[in-house]
DNA sequence: CACTATTATCTCGACTTCGAGAGACTTTGG
DNA sequence: CCAAAGTCTCTCGAAGTCGAGATAATAGTG
C-alpha cells in the first residue's frame, strides 16, 4: 500500500507481526514526527555552519531579533521561549558574551534582573542564519507541493492546539 | 486565516514584522513538527511512568521486543536503531543489566562480540509499555480524524523517504 | 599462512543540560 | 512601613551523551 516503505513502516510491520493483539496506527504518524525532527536538527546545524552559529546560539539569537530594536529580553523571556532551564540560559549567555554577539546590561526598572542586548555582530549572525536556515528548510520540503505544505501545517496546528 | 492561532503563528509573525523580505511559510511546517516532538517526548516520558520505565529504556528493550524470540540483538545493532553513539549503548545495557531487564551473553560466532537478551522481566515491562504508548499516542492525535492522520502520515513519509 | 584492514565493544574525558538552592531585590497585604 | 511571599539570576553537583582511542577478534589478500 504504501507508494514508498520507509523505517517506520517496517518498524510497524515487526510490531504487527509481534502484537497482532495492537493497534499500530498512531506510530505511523507520530514515530515519523519523531524522525523529521532529527532530520531537521542536522538540517539547521548544516545551515548554521557558513553563519557559524550553534543551534542553541541561533535560538536564543532568534528571539532577541523578533523582539525587534533595541532587540533586548531579559533572561527569564528567553529561557521560557527556549524551553531550557535557567541554569542553562545562564551558561547560554555566558559563551553568547564571550563570543560578543549579545551583551549584559543592568536593568534600570528592576534591581534583581538584567538585560541582554544583541550586539551589531550577533545582528549580523542571525540574520545570515535566517537566511540559510529558511533555504534549508525550504529544501527539506521540497518533496511535498505548497498546498500539501500548508494542509500539514494545518493538521500540525491542530494537533498543538488542541493537547493544551 | 489561522482557525486558531498558535504560537508558531505569533512567531511567523514577528519575523516577518522584523524581515518582510523573506518567505517564514517553511516555519509553519518545521516549527510545528519540532514542537509536536516535545510533546511527543513528554507524552512518552509520562505513558512510561506507570510501567517504571525511561523512554531510552523503552527504546532499547522495543528494538528486542520487535526482533522476535529469543528478543537478541547485538550491541551495533541496538545503537544502529537506536541512533545513539556507541559509549552510549553501553552505558545504557550496563543499567539495563543492572535492572534486570537485559543480561550479557557472549557471542558464540564471533569472539569479539556478545548478545544482549532480554531477561522475562523486560519482557513484561515493554509489552505493559507499549500499550500505554499507543494509548498516549492516540490520544494525542485525537485531535484530528484517522482520515487526517492517514494523510498526515502519508505526507510526513514522503519528506523522509526524498531527503535521503 | 602471514599481514593488513575492518569490525565490535568498552573506556574515559569533555561537554551540555537540568534543577534545587542561594542571594538579592520587589511586591503584596495588613 | 514592615514582614512575608514571590521573583530573578546565578551557582553547583548530578546525570546523560558524544566520540576518539584502546583492545581484541575476524575477514580479506597475496
Amino acid at each position: 500500500m504504501p507508494a514508498q516503505p520507509d523505517e517506520v513502516d517496517l518498524i510497524v510491520r515487526s510490531w504487527e507481526r509481534e502484537r497482532p493483539d495492537l493497534d499500530f496506527a498512531p506510530l505511523r504518524v507520530l514515530s515519523r514526527v519523531d524522525r523529521l525532527s532529527h532530520q531537521l536538527d542536522a538540517a539547521r546545524r548544516a545551515a548554521f555552519a557558513e553563519p557559524g552559529l550553534e543551534p542553541w546560539e541561533f535560538d536564543v539569537l532568534a528571539s532577541l531579533r523578533r523582539a525587534g530594536a533595541p532587540f533586548t529580553l531579559s533572561p527569564k523571556t528567553l529561557l521560557t521561549q527556549n524551553l531550557v532551564s535557567s541554569g542553562t540560559m545562564t551558561n547560554r549567555i555566558d559563551r553568547l558574551v564571550a563570543r560578543g554577539l549579545v551583551r549584559r546590561e543592568t536593568d534600570p526598572n528592576d534591581g534583581r534582573g538584567i538585560l541582554v542586548v544583541m550586539t551589531a555582530a550577533g545582528r549580523d549572525a542571525v540574520d545570515a542564519a535566517i537566511s540559510a536556515l529558511l533555504a534549508a528548510e525550504s529544501q527539506l520540503l521540497s518533496a511535498i507541493t505548497e498546498r500539501e505544505q500548508e494542509s500539514l501545517s494545518i493538521l500540525l496546528r491542530r494537533l498543538g492546539v488542541d493537547s493544551k
